[in-house]
DNA sequence: ATAGGGTTAG
């Protein structure tokens, strides 16, 4: 009998697919050992490491096999609640049925049923496991005491994750740590350095550490996160990747770049962290060449790396460079499945140009969302589809999905590429009125830009002033380029007025406007307008013009 | 005799 018995663990350890299971779960009936305690509990947990991604096939396994179990142990109750710690409802039903069995819960149940509560943001379940936690005398157990200070301090109730760590007997650096973030991810950075100047045994607490540089980033305190970063005794990677996300996201690609080429190791999303970095500092050709040589390190691109690489895509716009991109994700597997992955897809396919793979895509999505929808839509405007953007935006309403400000600024967009002057007013009063969202000032720009360059520069004007928003220079701006499109004069010369007021140093105003001067022959006032540039030290930048 | 736990970058 004990032989079979370390057979069988032997061969759970080394357990890789669920076949193995299966043929493993017959060996266990062959030999009668289904109400045993202990292989049950080796067959679940074997199941539960099994199951690190999505689709929870093993997981459900292990909860029909234990539910076959007469008698489950105190061992086997804890696992089958660790097993299914993705799910609140269930781990909440377990535990009833845990409560009702002769066994009784220990330190183990605690402490998995609050990490529970603490995943899920189940403030009301774990307050109540609290009290549970209390009257079975577990408080003092130091897993069950640190449980409950990160949970706390995870749901934002950080005073009671404090009252729970000072009453606690021990403590170790694991519930100094969970005290430092709980303060940390609520901005409180005072208290926090506080609690993290009286850490014990802190040279040997490097998650403390790069949690306070990660907070100071967070919170925008670039300069505090430098002086922990450089006081640490000992930097890892997520230490250096903390940082270099901080200067990326604050423009300092310079910096960033040099603390990537100090960091003692390069894991994918400290490169990452680097190439999201140029991405958004418009450096869209630096990244792409960052993500190569990533790959060429023999470092494996994740899906967000993959997102990051098709934003730059997005942004460069090159066909070529989209056609290399979409087969390299095809080929690598990426779960296309995932919408923010297909959103960015389906984006850069359409913004370089390569509408038909976009649709293609879109079309044989299991489910759209919003963002999808409005990637597709955008795309369709920029290439002059104007008219079949504007009816999807239909289809989508048709699916019963509910439009926000993002999709309204989309659709106006393609309604004035279009001259689609009804439908454009129709949308901005159905915006206001049926969705109940209030106009920015990029949806009046739109619009604005729609009634002028359809001629209607007179109605266009009374918008802008009827407009309860303050009026953006965007506005004015769309209004001027309206002017010069149909070289009006009067109009042109009325706003030029109003925008050398509001942004006196945009050349492009003045351009716009001596154009319509030249146009008319209207050379001295051309001349003058020259000399005001030139006075307020406005220069042309090449390229940058507004229309 | 035997099994299981809390913190940590994008």
């Amino acid at each position: 009998m004990s032989s079979i018995l370390s057979r069988i663990s032997t061969l759970l350890n080394s357990t890789k697919t669920i076949l193995h299971l299966h043929q493993l779960h017959a060996r266990i009936i062959q030999n009668g050992l289904e109400q045993h305690n202990l292989i049950i509990n080796l067959f679940i947990s074997r199941c539960t490491k099994l199951d690190a991604h999505p689709n929870h096939t093993t997981t459900h396994y292990a909860l029909s096999i234990f539910n076959l179990v007469f008698h489950p142990n105190a061992h086997l109750w804890n696992s089958i609640l660790k097993a299914n710690i993705s799910s609140l409802p269930i781990t909440i039903s377990l535990f009833n049925r845990f409560k009702l069995s002769k066994t009784t819960p220990d330190d183990y149940t605690f402490s998995s049923l609050i990490k529970c509560c603490s995943i899920h943001n189940g403030v009301w379940e774990g307050r109540l496991i609290h009290g549970l936690v209390v009257r079975n005398g577990v408080l003092g157990f130091v897993f069950v005491g640190t449980s409950l200070v990160d949970f706390y301090g995870k749901v934002g109730e950080v005073e009671s994750a404090r009252k729970v760590f000072d009453e606690m007997p021990e403590r170790n650096v694991v519930s100094w740590t969970a005290m430092v973030v709980g303060y940390l991810s609520l901005g409180d950075l005072r208290s926090a350095q506080v609690v993290f100047d009286e850490m014990p045994w802190r040279d040997c607490a490097a998650p403390a550490w790069n949690a306070m540089v990660d907070g100071y980033v967070k919170w925008g305190d670039l300069e505090s996160a430098r002086k922990v970063f450089d006081e640490m005794p000992e930097r890892n990677v997520v230490s250096f990747t903390c940082l270099i996300d901080g200067y990326a996201k604050a423009g300092d690609m310079e910096s960033a770049r040099e603390l990537f080429d100090r960091a003692p190791a390069r894991d994918v999303v400290a490169w990452s962290a680097l190439i999201s970095g140029y991405v958004q500092n418009g450096n869209a050709n630096r990244a792409v060449e960052m993500f190569v040589e990533m790959c060429n390190e023999n470092v494996k691109p994740d899906e967000f790396a993959m997102v990051n690489l098709m934003t730059a895509c997005s942004q460069i716009g090159s066909s070529d460079l989209g056609l290399w991109v979409d087969s390299y994700v095809t080929r690598n597997s990426i779960d296309l499945s995932r919408p923010h992955i297909a959103a960015a897809l389906i984006d850069m396919n359409a913004k370089c140009g390569n509408m038909d793979r976009a649709t293609c895509l879109f079309e044989e999505m299991p489910k759209r969302d919003l963002v999808l929808y409005c990637s597709m839509i955008q795309g369709l405007s920029i290439h002059g589809c104007a008219v079949q953007a504007v009816r999807l935006f239909s289809r989508m309403l048709e699916e019963g999905l509910v439009p926000d400000k993002v999709a309204f600024t989309v659709l106006l967009t393609a309604c004035s590429r279009a001259g689609l002057v009804e439908e454009g007013m129709q949308y901005l009063c159905s915006m206001k009125n049926d969705y109940g969202l209030v106009p920015s000032p990029d949806h009046y720009a739109c619009i604005v830009h729609l009634l002028g360059r359809a001629g209607h520069l007179e109605a266009a004007y009374d918008l802008i002033e009827s407009m309860p928003v303050e009026p953006h220079a965007s506005a004015w701006g769309a209004l001027l380029g309206a002017c010069r499109l149909h070289w009006n004069i009067k109009f042109g010369e009325m706003v030029a007025g109003k925008l050398f007021q509001l942004e006196p140093r945009n050349p492009s105003n003045y351009v716009l406007l001596s154009n319509i001067y030249a146009n008319a022959n209207r050379w001295t006032d051309v001349l003058e307008l020259r000399n005001r540039m030139r006075e307020g030290c406005v220069r042309k930048i090449p390229g940058q013009s507004r229309i």
